[in-house]
DNA sequence: GACTCCGATCTTTTT
DNA sequence: GATCGGAGTC
């Protein structure tokens, strides 16, 4: 068992702990992959235990992809056995098992939260209640509460306290809805994602028997991100570990930042209440920031008070302060950002993808990208509007859901117009109408329209009924990939877009190759033992948008959310918008209670850096279209001053770069050779079109320089590959164009890769 | 039923 | 600044 040497004492303890309730307190960086990942190699290597009865609950597909890569690499091809995955995909394949025993088909869909948005839509407005009281977000969240408290409807509109907050907020029609929603979903065959959870309970509760061959199937349960997992899951999960104990749950309870969707940070602290026999395990020592960055986020999360006692140190080296940076605009903070990114890869040879730019919302994005894109360096973005939320996707998609499910309204309602074929919504809220009525599945009046519906539409509607059996006929015989080719074009659909010869159709027609192929790499997958459609789409609807991420170039800079980077690490780190209402936010400052919740969030965005770490913060910032004046965060406040410096020199225009040649040349890694010729005029003009330089094949190094572009200001990376042999240089400007450059500074640095 | 225009609303985070 | 829905027109 030699990964056990690479163990501290108590992540060794927490890998050979393996029998009875247990749980990991893991603080920030102390190696709570490495410890998952030994523990179930060394259940199955030195207990023997076979990885079907292991169940390994985590947060994304990504994290368990992961995992299961590691683990594998410690105990070979067994681990494909391990059952792991997300909550909502484990308990999405067992429901679809056990589907008859609660009424439901194994091909029910799972809406979405678009989907689940617009039935709501529906419902409320066929309850003629005010859409602008009962707005679908909103309901949908009382909704979803509900549900992940496992609050059934009957239970919402019984319970006098649901009643009096919602009479109280003036929203008394609220467990009406709640009612209503239930039923339509159970009509479509449909889940959303709180249901694939509410439901396990029900299945767990209600059928003793299932619950038993679950239970004895998985001897061992971990669940990791433990914080982060709500009551129902919480439940799920002890139901399921009832028999045996064998739970082990890691988390950190500083880093729950999913309270809004039901996280309740009760079942970690809660946890030795229920099991008294517990062990628990503290991982202290974290191995990923400097002592800096360490006690700066220990001196803000102190500020908390509901949390366990720990006490995270590392023996790394001190590392630099953390850096403020203060900008007049969102626009400046950009290029703040970008212009720091520029000097530390100069200054420590780090490369784009060491570095992460953190903020509080989404819309933040913008700002940064643009300052980016014009000092040409690399990024992407995590999260935001995903691949699979694009209309043209969707819209594909549904045809495929329902070509799988005839009951689904919500695909349904998406496809019968699209393209246009003359049935508009009078038609489909008479059909909708007609089933009601009659008590009739709404397909059944659609298929026979000229019966029930008699009018203008029978025949467009005739036509899409025969279509639809048809693709169903497809579905059944073809594999995923045949199958929904054949019904992205018989359907119109891509016809229709690659028609539109506008940038944004060609886009989207381009978006929908993109999807057939990743539906045919799915197909060709052969780790995919169940190649249908329904398999594809269940995958689908499950992927998180971490999960999406499979660029081809690694190395650029991540944009994203502070929620997306739970989990994640990075040399650099640059917490944006760092404002009073933005960061904490506003919702949160008026409801008081969950300033603890951004006080973590924003530990968790501290805690991501290695060896870096800048706060930047704008004094004035566009939102809702205008310019609004900011305050400072209370959150700068909050670090130990000892720990923060000021950073003044970028702020102002005049102090720019420059460098002499001896600066130059003593930034040369020794031992290699001299800078070309074509690179030594520091501070002269470079008068050298695009033309002149090709990129080489044979480059074993590669020149970072500053350089001042007449139109879109200074600050550039140039990559120069040098031919070793002949000592020449050629530049590969990246997409620069035929402009005069002005080179202050340079560096060289071996290109490792 | 399809199309166009205008105003309201949105942005806190996501399985 | 973008998107969505409603009103009005063809």
């Amino acid at each position: 068992m030699d990964y056990l040497e690479q163990l501290n004492e108590p992540q060794r303890e927490a890998v050979e702990n393996v029998n009875g309730p247990c749980m990991i307190i893991a603080g920030a960086g102390s190696g709570k992959t490495r410890v998952l990942t030994y523990r179930i190699a060394h259940l199955m290597n030195a207990h023997n235990v076979d990885p079907f009865n292991i169940l390994a609950l985590t947060f994304t597909n990504k994290a368990a992809g992961e995992m299961r890569h590691r683990i594998e690499s410690v105990v070979g091809s067994d681990a494909k056995n391990l059952w792991m995955g997300t909550f909502h995909s484990v308990f999405a394949r067992i429901l679809r098992a056990e589907a008859g025993r609660l009424g439901f088909p194994s091909n029910f869909t799972i809406y979405d939260t678009d989907d689940s948005k617009s039935l709501l839509k529906n419902i409320i407005k066929e309850l003629n209640l005010d859409d602008q009281i009962y707005k679908p977000n909103m309901v949908l969240s009382r909704i979803s509460m509900a549900k992940n408290k496992l609050v059934s409807w009957h239970e919402y509109t019984t319970n006098p306290i649901y009643r009096a907050a919602d009479e109280e907020s003036n929203r008394p029609e609220i467990g009406r809805i709640y009612k209503a929603y239930v039923e339509r979903c159970f009509k479509a065959s449909a889940m959303d994602f709180d249901d694939l959870l509410f439901n396990t309970n029900v299945l767990f509760r209600n059928f003793p028997d299932v619950l038993n061959k679950y239970q004895h199937r998985f001897h061992y349960v971990m669940v990791d991100e433990f914080q982060d997992t709500n009551l129902s899951q919480y439940l799920i999960t002890r139901k399921l570990s009832a028999v045996r104990e064998n739970i082990c749950v890691v988390g950190d309870d500083a880093q729950s930042i999913y309270a809004f969707r039901g996280a309740d940070i009760q079942n970690i602290l809660n946890f030795e209440k229920d099991y008294p026999s517990l062990k628990v395990i503290k991982l202290e020592q974290n191995y990923r920031s400097t002592q800096v960055i360490v006690e700066a986020a220990n001196s803000v999360i102190d500020k908390n008070r509901a949390q366990l006692k720990k006490n995270v140190w590392t023996a790394n080296e001190t590392g630099e302060l953390v850096q403020l940076i203060k900008a007049n605009s969102d626009g400046e903070e950009g290029k703040l950002v970008a212009t720091h990114i520029f000097e530390e890869k100069m200054n420590r040879q780090y490369h784009n993808s060491d570095f992460a730019v953190l903020y509080r919302t989404n819309s933040q994005s913008r700002s940064i990208e643009e300052a980016l894109r014009r000092m040409n360096i690399k990024y992407k973005i995590i999260g935001g509007l995903s691949f699979y939320q694009r209309k043209e996707i969707k819209d594909i998609l549904s045809y495929l859901r329902f070509a799988i499910n005839e009951r689904d309204e919500q695909a349904f309602r998406r496809i019968i117009n699209l393209p246009k074929r003359g049935i508009g919504d009078s038609t489909v809220d008479k059909i909708m109408v007609a089933a009601a009525q009659l008590g009739f599945p709404f397909w059944e009046i659609a298929k026979g329209m000229q019966n029930y519906i008699p009018g203008r539409a029978v025949h467009a509607v005739a036509e899409f009924v025969t279509m639809i059996e048809g693709f169903k006929l497809t579905v059944q015989s073809k594999d995923a990939y045949e199958a929904a080719s054949h019904i992205a074009s018989r359907s119109g659909i891509l016809k229709e877009l690659y028609e539109d010869k506008t940038i944004e159709g060609l886009n989207r027609y381009e978006n929908v190759q993109e999807l057939l192929n990743a539906i045919k790499e799915f197909v060709d997958n052969t780790e995919n033992e169940d190649k249908s459609l329904g398999a594809f789409l269940q995958e689908v609807a499950l992927l998180t948008s971490v999960d999406e991420d499979k660029d081809n170039d690694p190395d650029k800079v991540t944009l994203m959310t502070i929620h997306m980077a739970k989990g994640l690490e990075f040399k650099a780190v640059f917490v944006v918008g760092m404002e009073e209402d933005l960061f904490p936010s506003q919702m949160m400052i008026s409801s008081r209670s969950d300033l603890e919740e951004e006080r973590r969030l924003f530990y968790v965005a501290i805690t991501r850096a290695e060896k870096k770490l800048f706060l930047s913060y704008a004094t004035s910032r566009y939102r809702f279209g205008k310019l609004k004046s900011c305050d400072p965060s209370r959150f700068l406040e909050e670090i130990n001053p000892g720990y923060i410096k000021v950073d003044r020199k970028l702020s102002n225009q005049e102090n720019r770069f420059s460098a002499t040649e001896k600066d130059f040349r003593s930034n040369l890694v020794s031992g290699m050779a001299p800078p070309p010729k074509t690179s030594t005029p520091i501070n002269g003009y470079v008068h050298k079109p695009e033309a002149d330089f090709q990129p080489s094949d044979t480059s074993n190094l590669q020149v970072g320089m500053k350089v001042e572009h007449p139109k879109f200001g200074f600050g550039m990376v140039i990559k120069m590959d040098l031919d070793g042999a002949n000592r020449k240089a050629s530049v590969n400007f990246e997409n620069f164009g035929e402009k005069t450059l002005l080179l202050s500074f340079a560096k060289i640095k071996i290109h490792s890769s």
